[in-house]
Formats: C-alpha cells, sequence, structure tokens
RNA sequence: GGGCGAUUAGCUCAGUGGGAGAGCGCUUCCUUCACACGGAAGAAGUCACAGGUUCAAAUCCUGUAUCGCCCA
C-alpha cells in the first residue's frame, strides 16, 4: 500500500467510505430468525432543526454502540428520522409568510399545512445528511418522520383508545400560554427563571369602613391583573385581617366590588398577609377562586393584550398596561410603595417570550394510572438509567405527575380526532373520519386544536416499527435495546415513551437509557446559535475530520453531568488519527510482496506483552460498551470516556512507543523472525483497528481493508467484521512485569543520554550491576536495549565497579552505570543521586512505619501487606545502591 | 425551600479505600529510516475547607464555602 500518504487526510477518505457502506448496504439490516437483534431508535431530530454539539456527542454515542454491536454479529437497526416539531416548524412557516406580507390566516388552515410539507420537502433532511457526515450508521433506507401517514394511525388509536378509557379529558383549566405562538403548553414546556422584579404594595379601599379601618392593603408582583381581581384573601387565623372578612372591597380604577375572603393558602407572613386574587390568570388564585365560588374574568386576550373586561386599558398590551395600571394608582394616591422583588417567570421553551397562565378549554390527560406501571418497570430494574442518579430525578417527577395538557392552538401537527355536534351536543372520537353524528345524525365539525407534539414522539419507539399493526418489524425489534438522550429530555420524552409503550405495546421501550452531559462553551456557558455561543459541527469535522470529532468528544464523555467542550481534544484526537495512519502505514510497508498471513506467535517478551495489553484493552472496550457484560460485572455500563483513553493509550504509549519500535530489528533481521513479526504486527494492529472502529469509523475503514489477513480474518468490510474476542488467554502477568523492568532500563539510558546531550546517534556502553533473576532478565533484554537505548557494549556483571567517570542510575533490582569519559559532571551527578536517594528514602520509612503497625498486619488485605514488603525490599536496596553510588561520586 | 452535580497540575479533565495521572500548554534536546499532527528527557499539585470513620482517605461519612443544573 505504497500509496498511502504521509499524512492522514480525512477529507480524502470519509466520503468514499462512506459511499461503500450505503453501496453495500450495510445500513440497512433485516431479521435474522433466532437472532437476539439490538435496536436504537434515535431521538428523532427536529426537523427544522440543524446538527448542533448536543446531537453530535448523542449521535456519537449511539453510532458507538449500534456499530460495535454490529461487529459482535447481533442484527442491528437503528431506527432514523424526524420530528414534526408543531410549532417550530410553523415558526418557520409564519416567518417565511410574513416575509411576503403574509399571515397563516391569509392562506387558510389548508393551504398553510400545504406549504409546511413543501418545506420539510426542501429543509426537512438537512440534519439527515448531516448525520451521514458524521458516519452514523443508521437505517437511511428506512426513514420516518411523526407526520407519516402510518404515524398518524398510531396517533389517533392511542387518542381515542385513551379517551373511550376516560384517561383523556378536556377542561376549562389554567394554563401555560404562550401570547408569541398563541398556543397551550404543558407545565414542562416552560421554563423558569429567577428575574428582578417588583412587589408593588397597593390600597384597596373598604366599600364600608370596619372597625375604623376604610382599606386594605395587598401586596402584588402583577399590578395589571388586578384588573381581573374577582376578591382579596386572607389567612383565617390572621388576626390582622380577622374582622375583615366578609367585607366589601371597591376595586380601584374599575370600581368593581369584591369580597374579602379567608383561605388556608394565603401566606401571612408574605407581603402584607392580603393577597388579591385574579382567578382566571393564576393557578393557585384558580384554585382560591373555585373555593369561594368567585368570578373568573378573563381581562388577557390570546396576544396577552387587555380585554374589553379590562375597561379603559383595553387593548394595550400587558406591559403597557401594567405601566398605566401603576401611573393611574399612584395618581390616585393608592400605591403604598414599592420594594425590589426577584421572582421567578415562565418562559416559553420555544421561543422564550413570558408565558402567561390563562383560564382556556384544554385536553389533558390523566397520568397518575398510565406512570405507574412506568415507575414500576424502573424500580424492578427492568429498565436501567446510565449514570444511574437519573433514575431518582425520574422516580420524582412520576411520583409527582400532574395532568398532562396536550392541546395546541396550532395548525401543524395531529389534528383532535374530536367531532362535535352542533345540534345535540354529542362529542365523538374516533379513529376514522365522522361525517355525521353518530347520535343524531348532524353536521359535525373536527376539534380545531392538534396534540402536542411531544405526544406524537412519545409513540416513537413502537410506531416506527409498524405499531398499531402487529408487524414482524414490531415483534422482532420491540423492545428495543438502548435510548440516549439529553438530560433536559428526560420528561418531556423518555418517561411519556416508558409510560405510552408500556401502555400499549405491553411492554419497556427498551432496556437501558443514557443521560449523556450538556456540552457547553469552553466558558461554561450553554451554547446558542443566536447567542453566538455556539461551535458548529460541521466546522470541527473541517479541522479535524469526523473521526477526530467524534473521537474527541467521546475522551470528554465522562460521569460528569456538563462537558465543558475542550477543543484540544479534537486536536489531540485528529493528531491521534494521523498517528494510527502512520504506524499502519509503517506496518504495511514492512509486509512483502510474498507475506503469506498466519496466526500471531508469542515468541518474545515483547510479543507476549503487547497481546497481554491487547487483552486487557478489549475487556476494557467490553465493559465500557456492553451493558450485559457491564451487568454481568457488576460494573456501570457506557464509560465512553474511559474507553476512549484506554484505546488511545494503548495504540500510541504501547503499541506505538514500546512494540513497533521493539519489532524494528526483528523485521531487519528477515526471515522466519521477520515473519513471525510481521504476522503479530498485523494480528495487534487489525485486533485494534476492530475495537477503535465504533469510535473513529473512517481511518479504521480505509486502512483495514488494506491488511493481508487470512481468510478466517477477512471480510469485505470493517464494519461487519467480527469483533475481536478470545483474547482472554493471552494474559501474562509475567510478561508485563518484565517489560517494566525493560522500560525503566531504556528509560534510565535515554535519560542519561538526555542529561548529557548524547548526539542520538552514538551509541554508548552501559554496566548493569546485578544478579540473579535480575540479572537474567536483563541479559534476556540484551537486544531491546540496543535498539531502544542505543546500547552498544552491555556488561551484567555481579561484582561490577563503577567506572570514574559514569552517570548512574537504578532501575527495579539493578544499578546501572553509564561510561561517559569527561562528560560527566560528577557534582551534578551526586546531586541527582542525592535526590532520588531521598525520594527512596521517604518511600521506605513510610513503608517500614506501615509494616510496623501492628493494625495493619492484622487488618489489612494478605496481598496488600506482600505488595509493600516487596516493595519495600527493593526500596531498601536502592537505598543502598544509591547510598553507595554517592560515596563512590565523592571522588 | 427540596434534590442532584462539580471543586485534583497553568487550562480541560480522569482516578471511588492501599504507590497523585492524562491531554493541551511550558522547559531542554532531536528533522534518525512510520509519523514534527512526530521522537526523547524534564519541571509542575496543601486532591476547596473543617471535622469524623478506618490499620490506611483524593476516594467513605458529616458539616461549611463557592459554582452549576433541576424541581417547587
Amino acid at each position: 500500500m505504497s500509496e498511502m500518504s504521509k499524512a492522514y487526510e480525512p477529507e480524502s477518505v470519509e466520503g468514499a467510505i462512506f459511499a461503500s457502506w450505503t453501496e453495500a448496504g450495510y445500513f440497512g439490516q433485516s431479521i435474522v430468525p433466532g437472532e437476539t437483534p439490538f435496536t436504537i431508535v434515535i431521538p428523532p431530530p427536529n426537523v427544522t432543526g440543524s446538527l448542533h454539539m448536543g446531537h453530535a456527542l448523542n449521535n456519537t454515542i449511539q453510532d458507538v454502540v449500534i456499530r460495535r454491536s454490529r461487529m459482535t454479529g447481533r442484527p442491528t437497526r437503528w431506527v432514523i428520522g424526524t420530528d414534526h416539531a408543531g410549532i417550530a416548524t410553523q415558526n418557520k412557516v409564519e416567518q417565511k409568510l410574513a416575509a411576503e406580507g403574509l399571515s397563516r390566516h391569509d392562506v387558510g388552515r389548508e393551504r398553510f399545512i400545504e406549504l409546511c410539507w413543501e418545506w420539510r420537502a426542501e429543509h426537512g433532511s438537512t440534519i439527515i445528511s448531516q448525520l451521514k457526515a458524521m458516519g452514523c450508521s443508521c437505517d437511511y433506507a428506512d426513514e420516518h418522520f411523526t407526520m407519516d401517514e402510518p404515524y398518524q394511525r398510531a396517533v389517533k388509536r392511542v387518542f381515542v383508545q385513551l379517551f373511550n378509557e376516560g384517561l383523556i379529558y378536556r377542561g376549562k383549566r389554567i394554563i401555560n400560554w404562550c401570547p408569541r405562538c398563541t398556543t397551550a403548553l404543558s407545565d414542562i414546556e416552560v421554563e423558569h427563571e429567577e428575574l428582578d422584579g417588583h412587589l408593588w404594595h397597593i390600597r384597596y379601599p373598604l366599600k364600608e369602613a370596619v372597625g375604623g379601618r376604610d382599606h386594605v392593603i395587598v401586596a402584588t408582583t402583577r399590578p395589571e391583573t388586578m384588573l381581573g381581581d374577582t376578591c382579596v384573601a386572607v389567612h383565617p387565623e390572621d388576626e390582622r385581617y380577622r374582622d375583615l372578612v366578609g367585607a366589601t372591597v371597591v376595586l380601584p380604577l374599575l370600581g368593581r366590588e369584591i369580597p374579602i375572603v379567608a383561605d388556608e393558602y394565603v401566606d401571612p407572613a408574605f407581603g402584607t398577609g392580603a393577597v388579591k386574587v385574579t382567578p382566571a390568570h393564576d393557578p393557585n388564585d384558580f384554585e382560591i377562586g373555585e373555593r369561594h365560588d368567585c368570578a373568573k374574568i378573563n381581562v388577557l386576550a390570546a396576544d396577552a393584550s387587555i380585554t374589553a373586561e379590562g375597561g379603559p386599558y383595553e387593548g394595550l398590551d400587558r406591559y403597557d398596561a401594567r405601566k398605566r395600571v401603576i401611573a393611574d394608582l399612584e395618581t390616585a394616591g393608592l400605591l403604598v410603595k414599592v420594594d425590589d422583588h426577584v421572582h421567578s417567570v415562565g418562559h416559553c421553551y420555544r421561543c422564550h417570550t413570558v408565558v402567561e397562565p390563562w383560564l382556556s378549554d384544554q385536553w389533558f390527560v390523566d397520568m397518575k394510572p398510565i406512570a405507574a406501571p412506568a415507575i414500576e418497570c424502573v424500580r424492578d430494574g427492568r429498565v436501567s438509567f446510565h449514570p444511574e442518579r437519573w433514575a431518582n430525578v425520574y422516580f420524582h417527577w412520576m411520583e409527582n405527575i400532574r395532568d398532562w395538557c396536550v392541546s395546541r392552538q396550532l395548525w401543524w401537527g395531529h389534528q383532535i380526532p374530536v367531532y362535535y355536534c352542533d345540534a345535540c351536543g354529542e362529542m365523538t372520537a374516533s379513529e376514522t373520519d365522522v361525517t355525521a353524528c353518530p347520535k343524531c345524525g348532524g353536521a359535525v365539525r373536527q376539534d380545531p386544536d392538534v396534540l402536542d407534539t411531544w405526544f406524537s414522539s412519545a409513540l416513537w419507539p413502537f410506531a416506527t416499527l409498524g405499531w398499531p399493526d402487529e408487524t414482524p418489524e414490531l415483534e422482532y425489534f420491540y423492545p428495543t435495546s438502548v435510548l440516549s438522550t439529553a438530560r433536559d429530555i428526560l420528561f418531556l420524552w423518555v418517561a411519556r415513551m416508558i409510560m405510552q409503550g408500556l401502555k400499549f405495546v405491553g411492554d419497556i421501550p427498551y432496556s437501558d437509557v443514557i443521560i449523556h452531559p450538556t456540552v457547553f462553551n469552553a466558558e461554561g456557558k450553554r451554547m446558542s446559535k443566536s447567542l453566538g455561543t455556539g461551535v458548529d459541527p460541521l466546522d470541527l469535522m473541517e479541522h479535524y475530520g469526523a473521526d477526530g470529532m467524534r473521537f474527541g468528544l467521546m475522551l470528554q464523555t465522562t460521569g460528569s453531568q456538563d462537558i465543558k467542550f475542550a477543543e484540544e481534544k479534537l486536536a489531540s484526537s485528529r493528531n491521534f488519527a494521523n498517528k494510527i495512519w502512520n504506524a499502519s502505514r509503517f506496518v504495511l510497508m514492512n509486509i512483502g510482496e510474498g507475506y503469506v498471513p498466519g496466526p500471531p506467535k508469542a515468541e518474545t517478551v515483547a510479543d507476549r506483552w503487547i497481546l497481554s495489553r491487547l487483552s486487557e484493552l478489549a475487556e476494557t472496550v467490553d465493559l465500557g460498551l456492553d451493558p450485559d457484560i457491564a451487568r454481568a460485572a457488576g460494573t456501570d455500563a457506557f464509560q465512553f470516556g474511559e474507553v476512549a483513553r484506554s484505546l488511545y493509550d494503548f495504540f500510541w504509549n504501547e503499541f506505538c512507543d514500546w512494540y513497533i519500535e521493539l519489532s524494528k530489528g526483528r523485521l531487519a533481521a528477515g526471515g522466519e523472525t521477520a515473519l513471525t513479526a510481521q504476522r503479530n504486527l498485523v494480528f495487534v494492529l487489525d485486533r485494534a483497528l476492530r475495537l477503535l472502529h465504533p469510535m473513529m469509523p473512517f481511518i479504521t475503514e480505509a486502512i483495514w481493508r488494506n491488511l493481508p489477513l487470512s481468510a478466517e480474518d477477512a471480510a469485505d468490510s470493517l464494519m461487519i467484521a467480527a469483533w475481536p474476542t478470545g483474547l482472554a488467554g493471552y494474559r501474562d502477568e509475567d510478561a508485563e512485569a518484565s517489560m517494566r523492568v525493560l522500560q525503566e532500563l531504556v528509560t534510565e539510558v535515554r535519560a542519561v543520554r538526555a542529561r548529557y546531550a548524547v548526539p542520538p546517534k552514538a551509541q554508548v556502553s552501559v554496566i548493569v550491576r546485578a544478579a540473579g533473576a535480575d540479572a537474567m532478565l536483563v541479559e534476556s533484554q540484551r537486544h531491546y536495549l540496543h535498539e531502544l537505548a542505543g546500547v552498544e557494549n552491555l556488561t551484567i556483571d555481579a561484582a561490577a565497579v563503577k567506572p570514574p567517570h559514569a552517570a548512574v542510575g537504578v532501575a527495579g533490582g539493578a544499578e546501572i552505570f553509564v561510561p561517559l569519559e569527561g562528560l560527566v559532571d560528577i557534582a551534578a551527578e551526586r546531586e541527582r543521586a542525592k535526590k532520588d536517594l531521598d525520594r527512596a528514602a521517604t518511600d521506605l520509612d513510610r513503608l517500614t512505619k506501615k509494616l510496623s503497625n501492628e493494625g495493619f498486619l492484622a487488618k489489612a488485605a494478605p496481598d496488600v501487606i506482600d505488595k509493600d514488603r516487596a516493595k519495600a525490599t527493593e526500596l531498601a536496596a536502592q537505598v543502598a545502591k544509591l547510598t553507595e553510588q554517592i560515596a563512590d561520586l565523592a571522588d
């Protein structure tokens, strides 16, 4: 493969590799009877969206898991598609219309929906193509959309069944209203933010004085809502107001007469202890109003301007109305004081407009009966969260669940399948279109509202597999295996998918939920396109390659709930890709024409060592990526950061830095020696590329196709090649211990060379003072010292004497002398040796104390004591040697 | 108000009972034959703070501080 460039160039590789996967049809996986499938449904990205860092991370995670699974031979399916995103899509199309000076009302509902479909056809595949650029191995041929015709059937089926079971109802309630989107929102679509505001104290005059008092003072954060006040409430036990209960107040500005009521809800310690009650504009006031039978006067229109109920303030925007109300109260001498006050204000999660609690007719799902089994399946372990702590967040929300407002005053979405008969008042829910009232035969009209987008996306894990039909896909792939998502989606989606899956399919939607960290920018701020604090994954892929971006993200994916995005990790990942490329280039360049593939042979210590290290790596990767293996081992699954680091360390610090270097001499030797070295290099590289593939699919595929493999190892593509197994037998503690000593020896000699600036090509003589097993070990590694440290004459002698002009060092049980006539600075050597001695003596001291501690000897694990004893023995020897060396260096 | 997370080298972070680690940055040396997106050697930490448990604590417990997130 002489055509391999000197540096890895992702842009010249990625497109062709992806095209080859597509052409070979590796993405779509069909049913294989008898095999256990592995399935992931993508959390459907918003159809209006484009790839952001959260997507990049989440989809890398899914691809890593699914690629590994595919290589283990399980039939895999990664279901892909997008979400119709009611509010967001409607906003996009309305913006387009606004540019032409039109509103959706100008074009009408039917045409508007057509325009939404057109918009989707034009822009809806953006994010899918970006997933392809990332290398994601989704089943692209089976793309879904939450407004597809079959999907619409699923939504209707769910709605009608819930309706018929009495679990969906219509009611006039206080809901969260976004006056910009002009729709209701559910509680969890409202984002609360602490804002600096004021607490206005307002004098409400009594109609008739009571006990000499002619007014009551109320405190409010929202003075404009006084236009809708229908009572004033005080706590029943509040002595200050007891005699005022039952009295009548004349509402300032409007003159409406309203009662003073006593209600337990009022907190006597807040404000003045007397609160104005606006039942149509506050959920708590609504409750008070219900208890005391007060009127509910709606003073806000859908756009948050004042209605005719607001008298002279009609037509004013809510904030202008506030200013006018305050000014008028002040003029009237009714504004007592204004305090600064921090309070929590709800904002629309889509457009960040301040939402209004608003009284209106909406559809609700009764959640408690559906929630119970969904709590149970997490309690009993059928569904696991990763990290585990998210289960507690889930429980807390599910156990305090409130009814879900599912109607939205939008046009784009699933129109509520309920039909009203004006003649007899009958209300019919139906999966099929209703044209006449089933009761009286009169004309019907369908409810104009649509369902919350999340209502439909909650069905995603089974609606994408064909439900409500009993398809073979549903039978085979459901329940799915893993769901990966961000923590802010836990309630919006995960909880609801579990509830709906259990309710409608009778089984959990997936067994493992990954809650991945949130990606923040380098300053720890939320990434936002509008604030310009975001980073575009496409730019990152251009700079670092898709693999570099993926691997850099995986390095940062730890158990922490936040990632402060570190671009330098992507840079080091790009460098890592280049390292992989060049190490592979080296291996391929050193395989001759006549190379015959064959199995590896653990011939040398280095061979045994690298195979042992490879074996441990494979185990780490399996534990980190396979939830079943992790469960069996009792460890936490999905350790992406640890897996990435292990791969990096193995490939760079072990395979490249040591094993490849140690193989150079053998390759040069030719014959059988070279052949064994070649086969071992190919074997380790092959297995390493397989293990790396899920995280770095492009570069590993590009290299792997050029490896000369035996028939049993070969495959058409790395993507479908076998996942490494059966490496456990290569574990070899002795080889690892020997290599540690060699590495110490080499590092010592190199350090001497660096200290005295010995030219790279110059050979040095080394005298090692060692006896017994230590001497044999060094002897066996004689040639390695030559190759790795430039050692020409190696003398191993138990009775060696330090030459006069020599640098000194200690490695394991051996002493090293490097004679450097004319170069050695005796005083500097002595200082350095003293420093080493200090360190060794301190460690030895600590260990000696520990080993003479009876508590330690009595209670510590035997292997810990043995280890410490061995260490103490070695340290004692080192101290003796260093002491002697220092004495020698005196002359 | 309740819950969760974080606090370890200049920066970003691993490490969850038994020798303080990585990447980036920094210092010195090296274009040697896979790679300068590289190699070799090195400097650098009161593991936030205070108690406690333990033979042994960065790691477990309690509390405090600071920062962040979620819920009410």
